[in-house]
DNA sequence: GTCATGTTTGACAATCCTGTTAAACGCAAC
DNA sequence: GTTGCGTTTAACAGGATTGTCAAACATGAC
């Protein structure tokens, strides 16, 4: 166990030999978002990231401090390419299909982090607060009306064509999040109830993001 | 700290001066959904049940088989009504509405259920399968064909009758689902980033509860 | 009353986990 | 080369956490 060998016993450190603050964040990241804040081991992280634990809070103060960093990191991850497309002047109709597919690419690529966000936030309800204020570059409460203020013009304008039911832009948003959130999120317990395995999992993810956009729109009609 | 003082300085309990096993059950009940299996202490159980914490061990063997004891009356909770809704005879039009309102009014008395679930099932997918054998009384292999079966033929009539677009019975079940479920999960986000206080979250919900069917079905027109 | 049996408890053992520290290391400046 | 400084490590301290156990306790049978 001398200090050459440290490096050989590893795994492949992830991105190189780049800063070692760098690898912890990310080793971190992975066994955060796979065991949970209160599941996850600092020596477990510090194995992954190939370094002796000490240094874990030679970086980052303490556990805590860590898994504010990986929760940070992963709402402004998650939250902002969102938000942008939802608070977008593009048309309502484009816009749905901009989201879902948006979404559902973005999500395929971090598969874990929805069950991992939703396990955090309910058992500490409180980050919620870090959440709005990381994730938003700006106040919660500045960019939150102006993209629902948005959407509700833009829901009315459609009344008025009579292309359009009335919705309000917050069931409006949380009616598209969830079907393109709920599946992720759920992963485990779709793939036994409806007896998927990974391919037909993967089938089924891109099903969805060819026909939920015309499947929302429909619902929204007159 | 005598022996007397025991049930005077502890809340009140639970369930009365119940059986003591279910006592403890109830009070791991609460703090498994509220802390997760890896943040709850059985301590924390002990001092909820007002017994000494041996007392857990007595009778569960270990913090492992308690969790799971109760992660099993959750999926049972949780999971046949809602089976038993989908795989009803009811006209499909009907069936929508009886899942959504069933759904929704289940998950209000038990908000905190699905976020748990999800996170359990995140950290520790292997559970999915005692949840499958669980909740459905018999196997998971036997009750998810039958019900997607009549989804299937229902699904099927409708379309030859021109009422309905075809979809599979997977995405229906998923669709369904999420537009119910996935509110109640992601509730601390929701209520933050919507800026909704209880009162307002829970008028969200019932407003949900009114809207859901109708945009549902229409979701489903040719 | 006392005996037997199933509960309950306090005390303890063993391990695990976080966080600290002093020393070793490596390397750049001089 | 040696000095200084940021990095890294091994070892340890302190406390939390799960699990065990022998003894005390209650309660009904006799």
């Amino acid at each position: 166990m001398t200090v050459k060998s440290r490096r050989s016993r590893e795994a492949p450190p992830p991105a190189a030999d780049g800063d070692t603050e760098q690898r912890i964040l990310e080793a971190a990241h992975r066994v955060f978002v796979r065991r949970g804040t209160a599941g996850a081991r600092m020596q477990e992280i510090a194995a992954e990231a190939g370094v002796n634990h000490a240094l874990l809070h030679y970086y980052f103060r303490s556990k805590a401090a860590l898994a504010r960093a990986v929760f940070q990191t992963v709402a402004r991850r998650l939250l902002p390419p969102v938000m942008a497309a939802l608070g977008s002047d593009a048309p309502i109709e484009e816009k749905v299909e901009q989201v879902i597919h948006l979404e559902i690419d973005h999500l395929s690529q971090h598969p874990f982090l929805p069950a991992y966000l939703i396990g955090e936030l309910h058992h500490d309800p409180q980050r919620a607060r870090e959440l709005a204020t990381a994730a938003l570059q700006a106040d919660p409460a500045q960019v939150r009306p102006r993209v629902m203020a948005t959407l509700r013009r833009q829901i009315a304008e459609a009344v008025r064509a009579g292309t359009m039911r009335p919705i309000t832009p917050e069931q409006f948003t949380v009616n598209l999040l969830s079907l393109c959130i709920f599946p992720f999120a759920a992963r485990p317990m779709l793939t036994t109830m409806l007896g998927l395995d990974q391919k037909a999992y993967e089938r089924f993810i891109a099903q969805r993001r060819a026909e939920l956009p015309a499947f929302f729109l429909r619902a929204l009609r007159p």
